[in-house]
This record gives structure tokens, sequence and C-alpha cells, in this order.
DNA sequence: CCAAAAGTGTTATAGCTACACCCATGT
DNA sequence: ACATGGGTGTAGCTATAACACTTTTGG
């Protein structure tokens, strides 16, 4: 049960630290960025909206502990998920000392329709404009986690995440206009992301829309993989 | 004694894990990209290398006990940290579980002159492409830091932390050489480095250099958080 | 006067920005 | 036929890359 066998008596102060995982789960519903917040049911912060997360298993690595906190809370499994900061002040939890590292991941939100029964928890999609205040520190961390997905959407194909396998090209770029928050020339969008030749026309085109149906796109991750080895970069 | 006075006792078992700062000192000897690496008096890892580095006390920030480890150490102080990944393998540290957060930070060498009395315990420049075999997952900490810094040396202007305060063009073109390990043409360099017209010529010429001497230049910090604000960005 | 590094300008190319109209479908 | 979003090309501008010789100092 001792996870520290053979640190000496004098260090054993040391190791009472807790460390949690906080995850900041995007989604995109096709007009906004969203984020999936659960609702504190114990104390502290009773009642109030937090970053799903739990505390690290003395018996677990920490980045492959990520998953399993996300899925116990929410069901979400397979998610890639990116390290972002770790959050040390010592006052930040009011029942102890709790550091807690964060991550971000992306998920498709139409693969995981918020059943509730599907969630050990109230859990719910917010518009990321629209949070307020959260639990301890989460505002914080997830402002940190949403620069780091501005800046990491730039320069590395991770859009493709939170669209369905077949996406439209407007369907891209308004992923690219919420999460960026500007507004982007559509010709010059087209152009720059077709000229990365790492997209598959499927030759399927949307259906049931009372307007001209747009092309269906896949990402080719493997071509992407094999131009990048090549020493293309990716930059929007 | 006990950090966590508030944690109910079902959850003690989370609050047994250490955490350590790592740091990674990165100089330049106006030539070569340095690390500074401190030999381990103590077992595990007895007599190899390592990142300077020491577990965070329970009642510390983490951010702010980085200058404290650093200084307790190698004397040096005063410097910026810039956080890069905390590792948490099980089987990290032979001992026990042993997170560790590592950041790295840039020192003008020169002011540093390694005073063998000065530190704690034994300190060593190496050169960047020198090092071998490294105590714990220290070589894995160090190459993530080093890729950490050449992106943050190609978007903000943090070379100058490596440099005295007055250096001709030509150091930093060297530095922007080592660190990115590539060749730069001279007159480019200078065309892009002075547009963005935050160095300030002072004026003054370099002594004893038995060929034409160069002028020498000062970041001016003032002038760059200032055209920073008004939206310039620094891209190299 | 020789060695050594400092300093400097132009041209060609590639990438970016700005901008407006026709097309295909459902109702 | 109309409403709705899909889809396309060009021209001007800006940034980058490639490239070689003259200048100033010390010895």
């Amino acid at each position: 049960m001792n996870s520290n066998p053979l640190i000496p008596k004098e260090l054993k102060h040391y190791f009472t630290l807790g460390l949690s995982i906080d995850c900041v789960v995007f989604g995109f519903d096709g007009e906004k960025l969203k984020v999936l917040l659960i609702e504190r049911g114990d104390s502290p912060f009773k009642g109030y909206w937090a970053l799903p997360g739990d505390l690290l298993a003395p018996e677990k690595d920490l980045n492959s502990s990520v998953n399993d906190v996300l899925n116990n809370l929410t069901g979400l499994n397979d998610l890639f998920f990116e390290q972002v900061e770790t959050f040390g002040e010592v006052d930040r939890h009011p029942f102890g000392r709790v550091l807690t590292t964060s991550y971000y991941t992306l998920v498709k939100i139409s693969d995981y329709e918020l059943n509730p029964a599907s969630f050990a928890c109230e859990a719910k999609w917010f518009n990321m404009e629209d949070i307020s205040e959260l639990a301890f520190d989460h505002n914080k961390i997830l402002n940190t986690c949403f620069d780091k997905l501005q800046t990491s959407i730039r320069i590395k194909p991770i859009g493709f995440e939170l669209l369905p396998p077949k996406f439209t090209l407007t369907e891209l770029q308004l992923l690219y206009e919420a999460i960026l928050d500007v507004k982007l020339d559509t010709r010059n969008f087209r152009k720059k992301i077709l000229s990365m030749e790492f997209l598959i026309n499927t030759g399927d085109l949307q259906a049931n829309v009372s307007h001209r149906p747009a092309k269906l796109f896949e990402f080719d991750e493997m071509r992407y993989n094999s131009i990048k080895e090549k020493g293309f970069s990716f930059e929007i």
C-alpha cells in the first residue's frame, strides 16, 4: 500500500501531495465552440460546475490515467489528449495540497450524444463564451487550455477531431472561425487547405439540404503523416 | 505537519505522492548551446550527471519554488522560467512515486562564471550535443525542454537572455544558428531582426578585436512590449 | 599590405490579401 | 421562380530566399 517504499524517513514530509488530473473537453456543434462540464455533487464547491477531473492513483502513470478519469466521469473513450500545464498554488484546493495537471481533448459531439444515463454525474456542454464562475481555479485552467488550443490548431491538423469523419469545407471553416474567433475568407481558406493535399474528396454529397449540396471530405491521416515526414508543415 | 488537514480518510492513499522540480538551464558561450548539469552525490544514480532539481515542499507554490531550487543548487538567481511538462510514469524514480515538473531557463554564462565554491555540488556546463546518459529520465526531459526552446525562440524574443546586455548582430545570429541548428543568411537575418525595431544601436563598438569592430546593440524590452501590444508578432 | 570579420542591396519567387458572381438543390 | 448556401479566379502586394563584394580594424 505504500507507494514509496525506499524513501528515507527525513523526506516523508515531502510525500504527502495529491495530484489531480483536470480535463478540458472541447466540442463543436457546427456553430460554437463548446466545453463539457460536470456539476459537483460533493464539497468543496458543491453545486458548482467544474472541469471533469479526479485524483491520480499512486500506482498509475500520469498521462495514461487521463483517459480513465474522463471515461469514468463521462463515458468518453479513446480520445487524444494534450498535456497543457500543471497548477500548483498552495491554496488552490481548500481541503489540502492538491496540484493538478491539465489536459485538453477534442470530441465529435455527434458521436457522444449526452445520454444522462451514461454519466456518473450531471454533465453538460456549455458554449465557451457563456462559461462563468467554475469551481477551484478551473477558469484559469480553462483559459490556459483554450490558449493552447488556439495555438495548436494553427500548426497541427487537430481540427478534424471535432468534426464527423466526413465533413464539408464550410464546416471546417466555421470550426476554425469559432476557435480562432476570426472571420476567414472562403476562397482563401479553401485554396490553402486544399493545397495541403491531405483532404480526400469522398465523392459523396450532403443530403437533405435545401440548397446546393456540399462535397464531403475526409482527413487522410496516412497522407498527412507521410508529407509531414518530408518536412511539410501545416499552418493556418 | 500534515499538509492535507481536511482530506477524508478514504482518500489518504492518494496523498502519498512526491513531486520534484527539474530545471534545464541553457547557456551560450558564443559558439555552442550549453546545458548546466550537476553530479549526483547520493543514491539513486550516484555519480551520474543530472538536471538540477529537488523535491517540492508541501507548503510552497509550484512555480515560485523553481527559483529557490535552482538557487540552492547553483547560486543562480532571478531568472525567468518556462514550465514545460510534467512527467509521471510510475517507475521513473526507483525509490518511490515521484512525479516531476520540468522548466527551462536561460542564463548569460558570462554573468555566472562557474565558481565551484558557490555551488552546493559539482556543477558543469556541457555542450548540448555532447550530453550522454543522464540520471532518471532526464534525457527525455532535456529533449522535451530543448524542443520547447526551439519553438519558443522562433516566436518570442527570448534569445537575448542568453547574451550579455550589449551584443553584436553576429553573436545574435550565431545564437539562433546554434539553437535552431541551421545556417542563416547574414543579410536576411539582419534585415529581419532590424526591421522589428526593438534593437537599440548603443553607438559602442567591440574592443580589442583584430578586425573591423562590430556595433553593439541592446534589446529594448520597453519598446518590444509596446509594439507587441499593438499586435506586432515576433517570428524568425 | 594582409588577414579577419563587419556590413550592405537587388532581383526573382512564393505566398497572402482582397474581392464578386454564378451554380445546384429543395420548396 | 426564389431562397439558400456552395463553389470558383485574378490581380496587387508583401515577405522570403538567393547571392558577392567593399569596409574597417589589428598585426
